[in-house]
Formats: C-alpha cells, sequence, structure tokens
DNA sequence: GCGCGGCTTTGTCTCAGGTCAAAAAAGGGA
DNA sequence: TCCCTTTTTTGACCTGAGACAAAGCCGCGC
C-alpha cells in the first residue's frame, strides 16, 4: 500500500523533516513531548481524498510528505483550486467542526494527525501553538490575497508565468536570493490540476506552455520537467507583482 | 474636516459600538483598561489612502465606522480588490512592517489605531487578543477562498448575484435566517470598486444590473438602492457554492 | 437655473480564452 | 514487447466579456 508508514510509524518529532516549519516550529521540548504523545500519521495515495466540504473533521494536521490541493467544487463540475499543501503546511480549522473545502492528495501524502478536541485544548493551552497558527494563518491570508489578483485580472500568459516563478521560489526556498540566469523545476501538477488551479482550461494551460517553449522561454524534458534559460526572462512576462 | 471625530475622541472602549465583535472582543475588563489607554482614533475622508503597499505601517487598527477596500495595483493600472473592510474588521498584520496591499477609504472612515510595537507586545502577552485574531484571520481566509472561486470560475451573472447576495447577508447579520421574500440593500460601491472587487470591467457591471432589472430580479431605486424582490430567486443564480 | 464633473448606461466591434473534437504522446502493467 | 489508459497537444470554431465611444443622469456650486 504505502512503502513509507512503516518508516514513518516509528519516527518521533525530534527527527521529524517538518519540525521546524510546521505548526509545532515554536514549541519548546516539552511542548512537543505532549505533541508527540498525542500525533499519529495517516497516508493517503495519490487522486485520493483527504477531506470532503461539508464533512465533519474528526482531525487537523500537517502534511509531511507530498502535494494535496484544497479546492471546491460547484454543482455543474466547474472547479476552482484554492491553494496547493506541500510538507509543513497545516490542514484543518480548529474551533470548526464541518469542512468548508474539499482536500485531495495528489502524490501520495503523509500527515501528522492530531485528534481536533484535543488539539483544540493543546492551542487554547499553548501560546507558541496559537501564535505560530496566527503566523501562518497571515501568510496564507497574502498568498491568497496574491492569487486573487493572479485570477482576477491575469492574462493567461501572465498566469502561467506567475504560477511558473512560483514553483522556482518555492523550490528556491533557504538557497540564495534567486538570481538571474537558469533553473530547472519539477511541476507538482497535471494540465488540469494547473487548469483548476489558475481559473483556465486545460487547453489554454497546453497552448500557453507549448507557446513559451516556442519563444524559448522555458524548455521541456518531458511533460513535467522545465528549465528556465533565464528567469528573469519570465519573470518579466508575470505582469510583475514585483514582491 | 470631520465632523464625527469629536464625538469619537471622547468615547471610551466600554461604549464602542465594535466592542463585541472586532479583536477586543473577548478581552476581560482588566485587558479592556490597557487597550483603551493604548488606543487612539484616526478619520480619513471618502476616497483618502489609509495605508500604500511598500510602506512601512507604523500602526494597526480596526474599523469602526464606514467602509474601506484592500486592493492592488499592476504596473499597467489593472486593479483587484480583495476585500472589503467593514465596521470591526481588523487593518494591518502584527508581526510585519510594511504593507503588502493598499487600503482606501471609499466613504468617510474611523479607525481605532494601536502602535504597531506597542500592539504587538500586547498581543504576546494576552492569549485572548492571538486567540481572537486567530480566528479572525481564518474567517478571512475562509471568505477569501470563496473569493477565488468567484474569481476564478465565475460569469459576469453569477459574480453580480453573488456578491449581491453577500450584501444581503451581511446586512441581516444577527437578524433572523434570510428568509424567502423580498430584500433591500443599499450598495456601498460604484460600478467601478465593484468591478475592481469582482475581476470585471465597470461596463459589464452596469449591463448585468441592467439585465437583472429587466427580467424583475433586482429593482433600483437610483444608483445605490436595489429592492430584491425575490432572494431566493437570486440565490439560484449565483451558481450557489449554496454555502 | 445653468453648467460642470463624476458616475452610469448603452451601442458596436473585437478578441482572448472557452468548447468540441481528434490525434499524438507517455506511461504502466502483464 | 504490446495494449490500454491517461494525459497532452493541436486544430477549428464560437462566445462572453473587454475596449472604445458616445450619450444620459445627477448632484452641486455659483
Amino acid at each position: 500500500m504505502d512503502l513509507q508508514t512503516p518508516l514513518i510509524k516509528d519516527r518521533n518529532c525530534s527527527s521529524c523533516p517538518i519540525r521546524h516549519r510546521a505548526v509545532c516550529a515554536t514549541c519548546d521540548d516539552d511542548e512537543i513531548v505532549t505533541l508527540d504523545a498525542m500525533k499519529y500519521y495517516r497516508s493517503f495515495d495519490a487522486g485520493q481524498p483527504i477531506m470532503w466540504a461539508g464533512d465533519r473533521m474528526a482531525f487537523v494536521g500537517s502534511v509531511v510528505s507530498g502535494t494535496a490541493t484544497i479546492e471546491r467544487l460547484m454543482e455543474d463540475g466547474r472547479k476552482q483550486t484554492m491553494g496547493l499543501l506541500l510538507p509543513s503546511d497545516f490542514i484543518g480549522r480548529p474551533g470548526r467542526d464541518t469542512a468548508t473545502y474539499d482536500v485531495t492528495a495528489i502524490t501520495d501524502v503523509t500527515l501528522c494527525c492530531f485528534r481536533r478536541d484535543s488539539f483544540e485544548k493543546m492551542v487554547a493551552q499553548t501560546p507558541h501553538i496559537s501564535q505560530r497558527m496566527l503566523e501562518m494563518a497571515l501568510d496564507e491570508l497574502d498568498a491568497a490575497r496574491d492569487w486573487m489578483l493572479l485570477l482576477g485580472r491575469k492574462t493567461a500568459r501572465e498566469k502561467i508565468a506567475t504560477f511558473l516563478m512560483m514553483i522556482v521560489r518555492r523550490s528556491t526556498e533557504g538557497e540564495a536570493v534567486l538570481t538571474t540566469g537558469s533553473k530547472q523545476i519539477t511541476l507538482p501538477l497535471t494540465r488540469e490540476a494547473m487548469a483548476d488551479y489558475m481559473g483556465l482550461t486545460l487547453e489554454t494551460v497546453s497552448r500557453q506552455f507549448s507557446k513559451l517553449r516556442k519563444e524559448g522561454m522555458i524548455a521541456m524534458d518531458g511533460k513535467r520537467d522545465i528549465t528556465i534559460p533565464d528567469v528573469e526572462a519570465l519573470q518579466a512576462e508575470t505582469g510583475s507583482d514585483l514582491s
């Protein structure tokens, strides 16, 4: 089923890959001991739902590995993705017992989970956690607002360029400032999933990729691996909310 | 200049109209005394900027009266509004010293302000405040995500209907569940500001209003006052993320 | 009452991106 | 290896909403 599960089951928080970025980032050793005892891991295969809008949320948790999407479906099938969940991102909302959005694993995903009721108690007692949650919520709010500009005002070409630059930025995290020059990235999403994220159709996404390729703005090695020979040139195509 | 300022200057927190909804909602009496001593009011005329993206943010605060927008401008003048700020909504982000978005007063606005550094200290020491801030940030995140669905996937008609229903809901807050039947609302925005909020042009907004009027879905009394004879019929036009 | 400036409405034309359809690649078992 | 499925690309055509332009409306100051 999931070959990684056995490895992860034995892991304790001190060796956790997201220990210093997730909701527990600022917890001290005592607090981690408590969380360590409360936590449990769950795995989801690529394509599986993690949570349905309207469902009762029994747990909250952090993405340890893999990628998931937050999305919402309209009755007639139109879909909008509201966000990507990457390792260290948090799923669920303390204080709400019904999910508002669908969450779907798009690669194999492992979560570090807590029962919602005990997590809520922990939040109430642990300022380190509630402060970190606030910080993360505000970061997500900023990201959501940036994406609103993309969805509301950018052209298809600008959307694609912005998306690619976002991937570049994320895969550069922690490294030196993103320089001039070339960069390689691997797309975490299919054309359709990208379309749902950017408010386009998959055909338009595909056409824009082809166009950027013909213009030499990107080079494609297979469908998922992309080389950007000139990062600054691509940045110039984003409609530059500069940042 | 601003006729309301003198009245408000003397107000203390206990008689504040947003005392039980704003960031201070769950503070106890002692905490309110501290906030009361720290706070100061500022007024802005309609049209005035409250904050520019990129500026140093010296203060944070709550909207006491009036309406403001959070927005971002692209270099070529395209604008996207990311949110409306109504009484009790919070402006500013503790922990960040540079504003990420423009905030503009669209009616005369009064804010209850705190110097950012002292507010941050207060947040760190006062779980009631950080918990309330978290709650408010998560509510805003939900609202932002709902709006992403509108921006990315809804038609112009659905956008207008959704927007009108949002106004209905806000002006019904606290009253009985929104029933069948008719409802009157006053639009807080010009056609252009609505367009910027919904990712449309002002002409398209105007045309959709005309169409809804001809169909009898809405009746207009002047440009700003609208009667919705059948709220459920309008709801059916939203593309219904039901909620 | 008149004229001015800021909104709003309406008309006409255009085009970016959607829709529908089909072919081409890219896996991934067995 | 070959077959079958899923994903991607490309083409042809269509349409919803944008762009541009011109009136209409309304409130305000003089």
